[in-house]
DNA sequence: AGCATATTTAACCCATCGGTTGATCTTTTC
DNA sequence: GAAAAGATCAACCGATGGGTTAAATATGCT
């Protein structure tokens, strides 16, 4: 019942943030590259990545003038492995996610990086 | 992205909330036995199984003049599969999940449930 | 040095949250 | 029928959340 569940689960409860995350998924971005598709001010942004930050979701590297923002998705963990408790539900579950996994194990091996 | 997420993550971020639901995963409850072990007040723990309800984490079912609330373990599933896409829990590959996904959107309809 | 770029801080607004107390409603029990 | 029990509602309170704009702080460029 820590504290980081707070703080991890209340950072996923805004969309704005969810999108974000999903964004940094792709890659490592600056704040005003993170900031762009959203129409929220860039100081808005800024908290949003602050709330992550706090809640180790994503980490920020300031070189130079920029400041690089990155997903680090073990702090999800801990959250994960809270609701694994209650399922029933196996962690990948997903119908799509079973069907990709049998196409990927069958496909290019080079897909697997 | 959508508003589900937004309620059963919100639903989550709170202590109290949480440890009800793991009460709940023992066993159902009426609403007076759920508040017993916490030194809230009765109504501060109504509003939690409100908010845990609208979520859809929990259900509630009146009987007489006791409410019983049971655990919905099912809601949590779209919050965890929405997590599992950034594991690292799984080893697999994001970008290829990604395209598979894709390639499914412009394959068979009846696939999207 | 001087200006532009990248980002945060400060001060504010309004809505929501978690909590309280006291009243209310329904159902059970005596 | 009256009292007790189970639960919610209503009104309120202080704190927090997400947003804004404007000012401040770095850093980079020429």
């Amino acid at each position: 019942m820590s504290d980081d569940l707070d703080l991890v689960f209340a950072a996923l409860a805004d969309p704005t943030r969810r999108a974000i995350l999903a964004m940094l998924l792709e890659d490592d971005m600056a704040v005003t590259d993170v900031a762009e598709p959203f129409s929220v001010s860039l100081a808005a942004i800024s908290k949003h990545l602050t709330i992550l930050t706090r809640a180790g979701l994503i980490a920020q590297d300031k070189r130079g003038r920029v400041k690089w923002c990155k997903l680090e998705p073990e702090a999800m963990k801990a959250a994960s492995v809270w609701m694994q408790g209650f399922g029933q539900f196996e962690p990948v579950n997903l119908d799509a996610f079973e069907r990709f996994l049998e196409t990927e194990l069958v496909g290019d091996p080079a897909d697997r990086s």
